[in-house]
DNA sequence: TATGAATGAGGGTTCATTCAT
DNA sequence: AATGAATGAACCCTCATTCAT
């Protein structure tokens, strides 16, 4: 079997597109990061990625299509490494704790998106919002699934599971959120996922699976 | 002392100032509580405050002091509201519990402007945005205090107390920013109050004033 | 009874308003006339009319209701000139005949606005365009009014009056739609119009009434 | 005479250059018809024929031409038609009535596209607007050796021969300008044709003509 | 010959802000 | 003090046209 020269135009095509699609993504990331969200506009994102306008209207739809592209990476992202950093791990407790750091540490990647997460979340259709929404959970759901874990091993004292898992969703969203008064604190993002395993994790556990922890 | 007729002219027209202002960030918190931010135009202010929309101007230099009054002004509440409710409960752990609930039950009352915090601040000045975040730790003091309280009393473990407080309050926020989670699950404001005290306060006891929050 | 001051300022705002709608519709008018309808962009109707882009939305909420309201200022001058023209007029004969003249006229009068009628009631809206449709036949309804009197005054041979009548409007409509043919042949109005009559009118009429008509 | 590799060559790309030639304006025709001129957009006359965007270019050099090619193949259907349909025809009436029924029904054919040719004759430029009005005398052209032929004859009464000519032109255009009309009226094209031949052609003729006709 | 990605001017529309009254 | 008519820059989006492949 042999390639032959459309396959291979059409090959390099869609290699071309997908680029072309990352490149404003990422332009438009960018912009929302630094400016107030009024400020992405589409002209902006067009010079930002080094495109024409009408060149986004061929790669999206409409402005709502490239701002859930922007928050659909960044939430995939979270969605993907979660999972992967605690594969292996036996330990219910400590697989509730590596989550949550490597929860953290994505946040702190992309920290600048999370928070235009929440920015921009609102000027979406409900459509577009709902999408998110169900987006989000995806990212819970490896939380939940370490919380449960932990829970069938008797290692947690009488919490709901999803408002815990959910707990900890929102502190690594708090450590981009509030970054501003963490920083002025001079904490790190290690340090601030160390003082919640010790504030908001530890205090879910038993006496038992806390000693654990503690060792 | 005298009071002379300038004087007066000067007291009354002071006051219809106040209540003009008053007026117009009442109209400001209004829209953005029932519509999308999106209806939070000068002309939509001015109409909704029953003024014209020259006269936002005598009031109030742009836009965006208008919103910075009306962030301030919802704000203030937060940080009024929380020393008032636990004013003249002895017991340290209650003092925590009930100045979480009473932040809860004003971010609740004024859901949709929290919302609109998070949205809109990136939309301020460098200034105003400083200014929201001074706004932001005052509202914080009254939970740390509550939380030193009962740290002093020897009612806690080994928890950051900043970092605790701090968790309370976003956990407040987070009542409002996930609306749609905790509805879509059937919770009442109060549920989740009583839901996270268990989780979260519960969890930074000592095993005594665990107990005697649980009696 | 007495004029105050707020009535005076209501009547001048009244007086201004209409004045500026009409300014608007006179330029947009004026624009068609001369330009492809693709030249008519709101920009141009404002430099044309001597104001601001904005304030185009003031008084009409859309491009559409420009259009509108320009058609339908030409339409509504056919509908009045017409009944005016032979109000008085006995014989049956000579009211058909002086009805078509005197809607003639008025195209004459209005030549490049009939022209964009046809050309630009595609562009409407369905509404609108049903709208605009409503009010051609009320210019046909004067038209129907004079054939009907002159068939059951027995002056017409057996012709389908509502058929006849719409083709007096065509036809009157064609002196605008095709004058640079007749331009081209050197037929002025009245040329048109009499030439008209002794082909098409004395056509439908009976021997009886003709000898009348050529008399 | 020879043919050798090159002219066989030109030829096949000749034919094949005024194959897609066609095709476009074919595509045209077709979304002129089916939607409204709106979406004749030049990518949209690419994907009807089924070729890319660039060719257009390489066989018009604008957008203009291609509307052009589009009007002159409708108005040559209405030149070529209406000529053989009255071959053979030997009553100078019957050729009249039957020249403006094979009008009339050319019209019908192309309803849209004769609707299209009065509202887009103005976005042309002036030398393309001179051409369509040159073609569409071509299309006259028929309709007056008809009515002469009628005069030479002696069935007419003494009418402009042009302008009865050029009114059955117009008439046979109404059927398409206000097709909502006699749509409403439960009009078919073939009655509208017999009621204008009854109201306008027999009103043309001489008493003696007019009784054959009706006969 | 044929493609379609890329351009950018121009379209309709909104809205914070100003100023004559 | 108060109005609201007026402004115009900026928004999102479309489409005729070009050009590297």
């Amino acid at each position: 079997m042999s390639i032959d020269g459309n396959d291979v135009t059409a090959a390099v095509q869609g290699a071309r597109a997908e680029l072309r699609g990352r490149q404003i993504v990422d332009a438009a990331i960018g912009l929302m990061q630094e400016k107030g969200s009024n400020a992405v506009s589409m002209q902006a994102i067009a010079t930002s990625a080094g495109v024409s306008v009408g060149l986004l209207y061929k790669y999206f739809s409409d402005k709502e299509q490239i701002l859930l592209a922007a928050i659909t990476r960044v939430l995939g992202a979270f969605r993907d490494r979660v999972p992967r950093a605690i594969e292996g791990i036996e330990d219910p407790v400590i697989r509730v704790t590596e989550a949550f750091t490597e929860f953290c540490r994505a946040v702190d990647d992309h920290r600048h998106a999370v928070v235009l997460t929440y920015r921009e979340s609102r000027s979406l259709s409900r459509d577009g919002l709902t999408e998110i929404q169900r987006q989000e959970l995806e990212t819970l759901s490896p939380l939940i699934d370490a919380v449960r874990g932990a829970a069938d091993a008797g290692d947690l004292r009488d919490v709901p599971h999803e408002l815990f898992a959910y707990d900890l969703l929102v502190l690594a969203h708090t450590w981009a959120l509030k970054h501003w008064y963490f920083h002025a604190q001079g904490l790190s993002v290690d340090e601030y996922v160390q003082q919640q395993v010790r504030t908001v994790v530890r205090g879910a556990l038993t006496d038992e699976a806390a000693t654990r922890l503690d060792g």
